[in-house]
RNA sequence: GGAUGGGUUCCCGAGCGGCCAAAGGGAGCAGACUGUAAAUCUGCCGUCACAGACUUCGAUGGUUCGAAUCCAUCCCCAUCCA
């Protein structure tokens, strides 16, 4: 039987090291790059199943820690898995709970069986070991699952920063080995910090283990932009080519083209929504505050030209009278058209990369430094 | 006509001799948000020539070194009695 994961790179951009490919899951195709929208706990806030299809999301992210503590796995398991529970019938990809684990919760103790933490709903305490992560993450059932990894501070020092990136290489081997779904790909994480040489040797290191594909971690914690962009770029020559590169809770608008453009195939981030719900809109020509009162008057779309359902039908106007109104409608119609607005800037970087002209597309978009 | 309680900065509402340009809300204005404990958080919010000065607490006059705070008169408002 073929395996139901398969990756392939469709063309690599001239200008650039942008990656134009498909990657083939059980529930469905996804064209690369592509930004997933983030739902946290089984739900993309204020989004329906229905407004992810219209703004065509391809694939969405989950995450163990939350769903973990509430509902439960178990219930999950119980619903049929994650794609029957909250009716998303595309591609799914849970993240592990290695960056809630260490930046949210009362850590107790991290020892090399795992991490002992206390919840942050009512403080029960918890472990978690990299084959718990795998038992959870297989009964949530996505399609792609994250291996459990320690997401080290981005003010950690070398010293701390080998220690995390060693430990998360032996939990990536536990998770590899614990890990039995045949329909639900397994990622590795890349770490290491700051430091190029680590991360060169995360790269390797988990490039040697055959993983489908690989997440990039521990970027976007802090440091600077430039840093990030440098850190990508080093690994980027270890990094298996015919895998897929998802670079974990990033971005912005601006950083999804730099990173598209070294080579990045996936990204997901929670700004696109949560910016949405306290009012701000991406844009092309730069973020909108539509709550100010420059907008009081302005009738027209958040977007000229966009094709949302939102800018199709509102005005700034009418957008910023829900915001100062406390009407939920605002921060639905603002998620549908910053979850819209990203997706169509990676079809268009998509369709860029076709023709090799990644390069000028971002370029021109960048130079308005707006994003 | 009588009794009582009130009138505080855009609104509500504390303050009841100095530490008061005046607590706290709300509204308003602005900013932040990158593997979501966020429909959250932060700042500003009398005026100006702004490390200082000036004008405010119904009105006017008074007591006091000093008043939003005490006294007098007046004007409003609320409730009750006639």
């Amino acid at each position: 039987m073929e395996h139901p994961f398969h990756f392939e790179v469709l063309h690599v951009d001239r200008q650039t090291g942008a990656r134009l490919g498909k990657l083939y899951t059980p529930h469905g195709v996804v064209e690369t790059p592509i930004y997933m929208p983030v739902g946290t706990q089984a739900t993309v806030k204020a989004m329906l199943p229905r407004d992810l299809e219209d703004v065509r999301a391809q694939i969405i992210l989950s995450n163990t820690y939350h769903l973990y503590l509430r509902p439960g796995h178990e219930l999950v398991r119980e619903a049929g898995g994650l794609h029957a529970f909250m009716q998303w019938n595309r591609p799914i990809l849970t993240d592990s709970g290695g960056f809630q684990v260490f930046s949210l919760a009362k850590i107790n103790d991290i020892r090399e069986d795992g991490v002992l933490f206390c919840s942050h709903l009512d403080g029960s305490k918890h472990l978690f070991t990299p084959e718990k992560v795998m038992e959870i993450e297989q009964a949530l059932g996505a399609d792609i699952a994250m291996c459990f990894d320690e997401c080290a501070p981005g003010t950690a020092d070398h010293a701390y920063a080998v220690r995390a990136m060693d430990r998360t290489h032996r939990w990536a081997e536990r998770c590899q080995k614990a890990h039995t779904r045949p329909d639900q790909a397994l990622f590795g994480i890349v770490q290491g910090c700051v430091y190029p040489d680590l991360r060169i040797e995360s790269a390797k290191t988990l490039a040697s283990m055959d993983f489908i594909g690989y997440g990039i971690g521990g970027l976007s914690v802090g440091e600077p932009k430039p840093v990030m962009y440098e850190m990508l770029e080093t690994i980027m020559p270890y990094m298996p080519a015919n895998k897929p590169r998802y670079l974990m809770g990033v971005g912005s608008p601006d950083c999804l083209l730099e990173g598209v453009h070294r080579g990045v195939d996936m990204f997901d981030c929670v700004l696109q929504t949560r910016a949405a719900r306290n009012g701000l809109a991406l844009t092309r020509h730069g973020r909108l505050m539509l709550r100010n009162k420059t907008f009081e008057h302005d009738f027209s779309p958040i977007e000229e030209g966009c094709d949302c359902y939102t800018c199709r039908h509102f005005s700034r106007a009418y957008l910023r009278h829900l915001i100062k109104a406390d009407e939920i409608l605002s921060a639905q119609l603002i998620s549908i058209h910053n979850l819209r607005f990203s997706l169509r800037l990676m079809e268009d970087a998509r369709a860029a990369i076709a023709r090799d002209q990644f390069g000028d597309f971002s370029a021109e978009l960048l130079e308005r430094n707006l994003f």
